[in-house]
DNA sequence: CCGATCGATGATAGCGTTATCATTCGACCC
DNA sequence: GGGTCGAATGATAACGCTATCATCGATCGG
């Protein structure tokens, strides 16, 4: 506890006879902000900026006293550190870049917020980037986010344009692409087999005794995708067509109300339809009561995604579960543990559940 | 047309010779991140780097010949601008912060879409902060953010501790709170009246005829506002009592429902329900339709956001119609007209509508 | 025909941090 | 008891960009 120099007493002085950079400190710059900086408050402290810089950064490495001291200087000129100085110097943004179609569903905003919020306990941030508006391609999103210098980017899907794949690559910095699977990632993937659960739903309802299907489906690459491989399950069954409503995006419980009347317009009406997501699915159970049928008597229904209300329509929703916030959680970890050095796994899938309900 | 130097005849060969940041440039720096900076734009392209800063950012200040021939170098080198040195350089971030409860219903969510959206359009970007966490107190929020020197923050309310404010006074940065009104806003605010929203749905459902009131409300700053003034809009007609079941947040269907059923469970029925979303209200209108009561002959249901389904539930939901996406396109305009230095009205209302459909 | 003006470009000096190496000083070991 | 080591702190020089002022011709009005 004793120490032969004593910071405390020798900044007292130092803090009372300057003010935070008055026009009295020697030449003044022609660019400062006025802002309380690092070097202020150390010359308050009557410390080196470094050893600031440490008590915030590496407090492990300095005194107990100069901790405490620097610190109590720090609270009294309420100094907040310059992350963009602190970027460039040490090359680390503590920024992470997220690139999603949209958040205005939960399907991608669950795990948004996962990500977000793992992260910030880590010390980091998430810089939005969405990718859905027509007015913005994911290469230029790109372009902007990396010129943020962002210490790693969670990307949304596979399909990448070769020159978004080769900035990535170049940034050389983590990057996690989720919701879909494949052996070749960029960097790291984090996600589900779409053909799988296409097939696996094909395989359910065929086991369940129905036979002739419908789809409502968003016109969406992975919803697209596992409405192939769900057609191609029921080939070997015989069945050769399922006709479907293609609804656009983002999905919504009208396009599912429109999608069920389109489909029963052009065929006679199917004993099971499949939908490419709850919401969808919720339209068309809501479509269905309103022209009398009843499901699952007259009609099965599927959704996907098994989002929050799934298990509290009329009748209850059978779905495929996705662990959308785990989606999330797993990229901040192997973010986190890329950031530590540590191993990670490179393709992280995250699977899917049938949860059979009501509506089945 | 015909100048004197000839820029592209000269860096031709100085690209040719001289290999981006290789060993052999004089004495390695001991910091050098190996990617391409604008230094090396400059040097390859025989100008000086301020003069690539300026076909950057102020193209308007350099001949067409420079431009061009500048811009190929950029495009060859697949020069990436650092935009944290830009930042500490010119003390422009471009980041705007948004802090947001959740984005994980589209109550916020589609606000944000659009304020990023319009905001990217700019050259701006946004940093996501989530508020509803219980393991980020929105002062810490604020403290991670400001490091980033964001040029504007965007709030969600306009409850914030004294501290909060004043270090966003501090910042010196436009700041626009949202989602509520307030003559005293930090600096500006876009929102509206929850007040007169409780008053005014109030008046519509007394003067529809409905007299035994109940509410399912969210516990939240805000809906809790306007049952208070709801309920002080029906005091003058003899009103002294509405039970009230209150939901947790966020909200769900599954709360909605659980509303109505301890609704219920405490009071005689209600003829009318007001919910403090629609989210609630479609469980209110699930769960009355599970119990055979009939909307709106046997119970009345009025929601509060006018989400997407609103129009297509059955019965569709009466519902108070609230700006989402002008909230954020608002609150961007607001940024964008402080950056330019124009002239920007302190509070912006935004104002609801009552959308009377089958539920009321 | 000359000073004023303007357009294009450049030199210099930061912006506020942190990486890196250096220094100091007491403890400790053989 | 002298060399070594390690803990704590500091000096210096970047990090990659832009604000600011300077420079250099060309243009132009009187």
């Amino acid at each position: 506890m004793s120490r032969t120099k004593s910071p405390p007493a020798k900044q007292k002085s130092a803090a009372d006879g300057q003010s935070t950079k008055g026009p009295e400190g020697g030449r003044t710059s022609r660019r400062s902000s006025g802002s309380v900086t690092l070097e202020d408050v150390a010359k308050l402290a009557g410390v080196s900026p470094i050893t600031v810089s440490r008590v915030l950064n590496r407090p492990e490495l300095v005194t107990q006293e100069t901790l405490d001291y620097v610190r109590s200087v720090i609270a009294r000129t309420g100094y907040v550190p310059n992350l963009l100085a602190g970027g460039l110097a040490s090359r680390k943004s503590r920024l992470v870049a997220a690139i999603v179609p949209t958040i205005a569903n939960s399907m991608f905003a669950e795990g948004i917020e996962t990500l977000t919020e793992r992260l910030r306990a880590a010390g980091y941030q998430v810089l939005l980037g969405l990718s859905g508006f027509p007015t913005a391609s994911e290469e230029q999103l790109i372009g902007a986010v990396l010129s943020r210098r962002p210490d790693a980017v969670f990307l949304t899907g596979i399909t990448h344009s070769t020159q978004t794949r080769q900035r990535l690559l170049a940034a050389k910095i983590p990057v996690v692409e989720t919701w879909d699977l494949t052996p070749t990632p960029i960097d790291m993937v984090v996600g589900f087999s779409h053909e799988k659960v296409g097939r696996t739903v094909a395989e359910y309802l065929w086991a369940k005794g129905y036979r002739r299907f419908g789809m409502v489906c968003a016109d969406d690459t992975r919803a697209l995708l596992r409405r192939r491989t769900f057609i191609e399950a029921l080939a070997p069954y015989g069945i050769t067509d399922v006709p479907t409503a293609i609804a656009g995006t983002p999905t919504s419980l009208k396009r599912g109300r429109d999608g069920l009347i389109e489909l029963l317009s052009m065929t006679e009406r199917p004993d099971a339809i499949v939908c490419s997501s709850d919401v969808l699915a919720h339209g068309v159970l809501t479509e269905a009561r309103a022209r009398g049928l009843s499901v699952p008597r007259d009609m099965a229904v599927m959704g996907f995604g098994d989002l929050e209300y799934a298990p509290y329509t009329i009748p209850a929703l059978s779905t495929v579960r996705i662990d959308r916030r785990g989606i999330g959680q797993r990229a901040a970890e192997a973010m986190l543990a890329r950031f530590n050095g540590e191993p990670v796994q490179q393709v992280v899938d995250v699977g899917f559940e049938i949860v059979e309900r009501e509506s089945t």
